[in-house]
DNA sequence: TAGCAGACCGAAATGGTATTACGGTCACTT
DNA sequence: AAGTGACCGTAATACCATTTCGGTCTGCTA
């Protein structure tokens, strides 16, 4: 049998994805981790806890997922795009973080807020980690990395995300690329 | 005495203002208006034409106090970045803007919404229309002009909204030229 | 008699309260 | 010693009585 910590993690996990933070119950929890709701309490000092647990669960997953969009031969925008579309890719399809999109629009539960903020922080250090590797091999110009990671995403979260919402077709990802090579991106290079 | 329908129009401007949409009603309006509210209704069909109206005014303002930031000798980036810093002001200065904005954030009132929405459609226009210019004067490329002001307008939002409220000082406005002139008007330029 | 005013209408919001649900604890079991 | 679930106080929910407000329309005024 699986690590009760574990099994409690995945357990909350699932109802999190399902039915989102506020509507999940610790005896919801309890219950499917098969676990008495006393023992969650001996591993999470308390629900919002166990939800930053689970959150950073899913964030290393997302980074994972990213990192293996990464192509050995490929230039650094090439990889950089990649990484980035996948990061968005997970967005938009992973359960949990739908569901976390969902609630922080409708319901405004401010736990929700919180961990979103700090999963696009983590988000543009990730990025700004990669540029920072550039800049190190030699492939890209010094700059703030930080600055320009953070730019970045939001460019990629306007194009990808919110364009659709104003514009009844979303941009086909060739002038995605385009537009971003043209500007960020050229202005990294060496 | 003013035109009726002005004076409607000028209650309604200052009821918005002072108590957002949703909480000013048509007595109010008609009462600060010194008319009876069944007058409102031989201007405007109902309360959110009224607002439309109103909400237009406030647009057009916005664009000639951004108009009155050029400067005639400066090149077509200098005349951007003040003419959007200038919208950006207006937009955490001019008291509706101010009111529509906390009113979407606590309130969701739907057609708050909505003309945020029209607004930012018509502020991308604004700046889509200088681009237009600015090629047709053979100071710029050619391009994609809506989309280049949608993510030009977009990158000033996140720089200059956004970045405060995750980072505890906001950004000097001399690192936003540095940035923006190094991508996005870089690749503008012939 | 044309245009304005404000009493009036029904739908929708609000406020107050009785009830339920939930996060967290702890005495008890195994 | 480790784990459990009945229990506690608070906070959310459901419910209903009352009020509010957008919009209409008849009568009044100039």
């Amino acid at each position: 049998m699986m690590d009760r910590r574990e099994e409690i993690m995945s357990a909350a996990g699932k109802s999190f994805a399902m039915f989102g933070y506020k509507a999940t119950t610790m005896d919801q929890v309890a219950k499917i981790a098969n676990v008495g709701k006393g023992t969650i309490y001996t591993f999470f000092s308390n629900k919002e806890e166990l939800f930053h647990s689970v959150v950073w669960n899913m964030v290393e997953e997302m980074k994972h997922v990213s990192e293996r969009a990464t192509r050995d031969g490929a230039s650094f925008q090439e990889n950089a795009h990649a990484r980035i579309m996948q990061l968005l890719k997970f967005r938009e399809t992973h359960q949990l973080f739908i569901k976390l999109i969902e609630e922080e629009k409708e319901l405004r539960t401010p736990a929700v807020g919180d961990v979103l903020a700090t999963i696009e922080k983590e988000i543009v250090k990730f990025i700004a980690g990669k540029i920072d590797r550039g800049v190190a091999k030699g492939e890209l110009k010094p700059c703030n990395s930080e600055l320009i990671a953070y730019i970045l995403f939001k460019s990629y979260l306007a194009l990808v995300v919110d364009w659709p919402n104003t514009h009844d077709q979303q941009l086909a990802e060739e002038q995605i690329t385009n537009v971003l090579n043209d500007t960020i991106f050229s202005s990294l290079l060496v």
